[in-house]
DNA sequence: TAAGGATATTGATATTAATCAATTTTATTG
DNA sequence: CAATAAAATTGATTAATATCAATATCCTTA
């Protein structure tokens, strides 16, 4: 029986390509829900993978421990699923515990906009706070689990634990501060390269491989996301893979020349 | 003499012109910092004009004294001049008085990249509270007025009134939010339109005219700031004028068709 | 108020990316 | 596994925007 607090490390694909194939499978495949049953005793947060980062520092055993009564247990989503949606009363931040979300709200005109790609380890739903209700609709990418935590049991908690104040301030600065890094005076061929050198930076700050990694996402949703029409996104990838910098077939990316990838993502300045 | 916390008003220009030009020169002009010295006495929170914005609802008396306490009485910075910098110890938060501030770092070529502008009002700082400096540096764009509220006792505070902890998180969550209206997929046209529109909602939220306001951002600055050439904004802005959606003037802006203008930013479908 | 520096405008050209249209490849489902 | 749908690729063309270069205007300050 597979326990879901593994499953992260599943998702990766290790250098080792007899493995890679398999272990990939985990995340498009059309494993039910029932294969992901997980104990319930196993699931706290002392056990999960990704609560180092999803509630950092700091916190004692009793806090922690106060924080887990207010939680769910981790929950499966199959893809395409959705946890929450936009303009639906907010009640819980949501946390992934693993897989992928696409964060995204309808445009004026009805189209839709990709705001945000939700990792492991990352907080879904801080943006419903203020107006009380959800400010875009999470959808997951591949199979998928996530934990949840009722927002007004959270505050109640943390007025008795100072500590878990102070780390969700600074769950939020770091959004507010991720948030501004954008994409806005970069052409195509660095915005999709710095978007590749981000999301391998994520993965590798939560402990997985920065080389190589399954992305569970549509190029038309990275064209989306990025701003940029889908034809050259495909131009793009292709001249980054013809470059050198990286590789990507059938949803597995990697990355070949990180300096390189660096340099286009003009976040070095080449060497003459 | 001057009392600062009347300033917010005379910035705003108003449609009568005969007031406008003497008016709007307050922002402009080369007043000395001994003219807007302020009775310390009238410029606590309850006399603010922007108060009701800063730290928004449901403050009794007691908390907001409490408050009081710990900021202090706003103060004036001269253009150009800096109140905080981008890697600088992060100790305190700042909140637009009067004025306009440009928050911005240099990126890995050493240019200049604006990340956003702060008006009356607005927090500046937030995003260093995450990593315990400040990720930005903020320069004040016109003669302008800053309230400071040092961090850990803005904490303190917060422990025993909770709900100055919880006007924290939500002006954090609206500022999550904000920054995800982005320009990513807008042409040039409906940038500029768009970033107006913004800036006038902006004035408009904290009672100011949202017709006509007086903006002390340089092209150039709004041109980096959009993440377009300057030779572009300059042909947009006049496009927009041609086009009679707005007037621009040394500075001075007015939204002639707001409409139109919407239209243009594509925040409404054009009618046939 | 005249001079000099900063800011903004304008035109010509080159570059980049969007659009349109067709095809190929991959994924899903009975 | 074949049929179909969805996603990605490719080429040709058009449209948008950057760049380069020159000039004009505004703003400051001596």
């Amino acid at each position: 029986m597979l326990l879901l607090h593994l499953l992260p490390y599943f998702g990766i694909i290790k250098s080792n390509f007899n493995n890679t194939y398999q272990l990939s499978i985990l995340f498009q495949s059309n494993l039910t829900t029932e294969d992901f049953k997980v104990q319930s005793s196993q699931s706290r947060c002392q056990l999960c993978a990704v609560n180092a980062i999803c509630l950092p520092s700091g916190l004692s055993k009793n806090e922690l421990c106060e924080l887990e009564n207010i939680m769910t247990t981790s929950k499966v989503v199959e893809k395409n699923q959705q946890l929450f949606s936009d303009g639906e009363e907010f009640h819980s931040l949501y946390i992934v515990h693993s897989g992928m979300f696409k964060n995204s709200s309808l445009d004026e005109n009805g189209k839709e906009r990709i705001l945000r790609f939700s990792l492991p380890g990352e907080i879904m739903g801080l943006d419903g706070i203020h107006a009380e209700c959800y400010q875009s609709t999470a959808i997951a990418l591949t199979t998928s689990s996530y934990c949840k935590i009722p927002f007004n049991q959270l505050l109640d908690v943390s007025e008795d634990f100072p500590i878990i104040q102070r780390n969700l301030l600074k769950i939020m600065s770091k959004e507010i501060y991720s948030n501004k890094k954008t994409y806005i005076d970069l052409g195509s061929t660095a915005k999709l390269a710095l978007f590749i050198y981000n999301i391998s930076q994520r993965f590798k700050n939560r402990g997985y491989s920065e080389k190589e990694f399954y992305l569970p996402i549509s190029q038309r949703d990275i064209a989306n996301y990025l701003g940029m029409a889908e034809e050259t996104l495909s131009r793009i990838f292709k001249k980054l893979q013809k470059l050198g910098a990286v590789n990507y077939k059938k949803h597995i990316l990697t990355i070949v020349n990180k300096q390189q990838l660096k340099t286009i993502a003009q976040l070095i300045t080449a060497q003459d």
